[in-house]
DNA sequence: CTCCGAATGTGGACATCGTACACAAGGGGC
DNA sequence: GCCCCTTGTGTACGATGTCCACATTCGGAG
């Protein structure tokens, strides 16, 4: 049983083709096993296979790299959000569709917190841009940011009156703590290896919490 | 101008005689500036004035040393919640009271991440053991966790009366995931760099938001 | 069509890091 | 006073990020 690693596609031609993107996806596996830190540049390159200073030409350093990642990362969660808020079934009343849309917006970004853990942590380790990100790179299908999506629903909630408008400056960062809190204790804290189910009840306590307390 | 490192304590005795602290101590240090990551083994010894290898000797592996200094980082986030319930000056109502010791154990945790944000980061990187982390080396002066001491605060408020009983189990992990959020947006999200008095708003609204709906 | 420059990939090298193994020094119990 | 266990040293290895010089190829200007 030689140790031989899964990698080298063994390219003939001397350009690689698409490079940039192989390097993205490479590194994106390794961060869903392994969070951010998994990302390793040669290891990357090897998967491309690819000699390792070839990354520098298409990334400043691990650290772009790293960026390209969480970005894509990102995207990734705000998918999981628009799906969740595609999965619910309209309501007769445009209220009570307000404020599901809203706790969707929660309970998507939890789901993808417990089943990419790896992505998860990847997408926010370098933040600082969640609010602003280049909104091409980080957005899901429907172009919009995960921070974008929340807005859009606590927009929605002051619309149909299920939030007073003095609330709603800052209620994004009100919200997104809370959720965001529960996702660190669930994939790292101790509320790690929580069942799925309890896991879920979890985030509906979180989020009754920010409705009630918003 | 040589690039001279100001490490290297010139010991003369063969034996160091607390290496095992230096290294910790040494190790804090890296870690208030940097944060976990820059929690290099090499520069620990160094900065003790010991070969690499001696380490090995009190630490199994970079791992362990981590996790000793992450204990020392979590007892100093307990002593600033300490300091800050001790600062307040009691009121005559011990409703008041209560709900003062419950604000000030998430405005001192808040208070730990701004001003030491290499250490709050540090005291929870390699987490899952913050409910049951061995208490003395993660504790306060009172001997308590960060996590006991918000049960305990949590317990105020039920008995007296501001928070219903059947709302109480499980009620730190509402709390905990909106403060620990929120300091996560303060140290490297979206609202890093927000100025002190800013952010302590910040906090604040959070806590009320987590009265509120808790 | 040819030729040349810009883009892309290669090879080799270096500093730094974590860590393993064998050895040295010395302090404490008998 | 002797021996051994603990603690620190020396040397070494593989891995990583990154730098520099060189090779290969593509695409456009002539």
């Amino acid at each position: 049983m030689a140790a031989a690693g899964n990698e080298k596609p063994k390219r003939d031609t001397y350009r690689h083709g698409d490079l940039r993107n192989a390097l993205i996806e490479a590194a994106l596996e390794l961060a869903r096993q392994g969070g951010p830190e998994a990302v390793v540049l040669r290891a990357a390159t090897r998967q491309a296979g690819v000699v390792p200073n070839a990354a520098y030409r298409h990334f400043a350093d691990r650290g772009a790299l790293l960026h390209a990642v969480s970005q894509a990362a990102m995207a990734r969660v705000a998918r999981t959000m628009e799906a969740e808020q595609a999965a619910l079934l309209p309501a007769e009343d445009p209220v009570t569709d307000a404020r599901a849309r809203f706790r969707a917006v929660g309970t998507g970004y939890l789901r993808f917190a417990q089943e990419e853990p790896g992505l998860f942590r990847t997408a926010f380790h370098v933040p600082g841009d969640m609010t602003h990100a280049a909104a091409d790179t980080a957005a899901g299908v429907t172009g919009k940011t995960p921070f974008e999506l929340l807005g859009e629903a606590l927009d929605g909630l002051v619309e149909h009156g299920l939030l007073p408008e003095d609330r709603r400056p800052g209620a994004e960062f009100l919200a997104w703590s809370a959720v965001h809190g529960l996702a660190t204790l669930l994939i790292d804290g101790p509320l790690r290896g929580l069942h799925p189910a309890q896991a879920h009840d979890a985030g509906q306590h979180v989020i009754d919490m920010i409705e009630r307390g918003i």
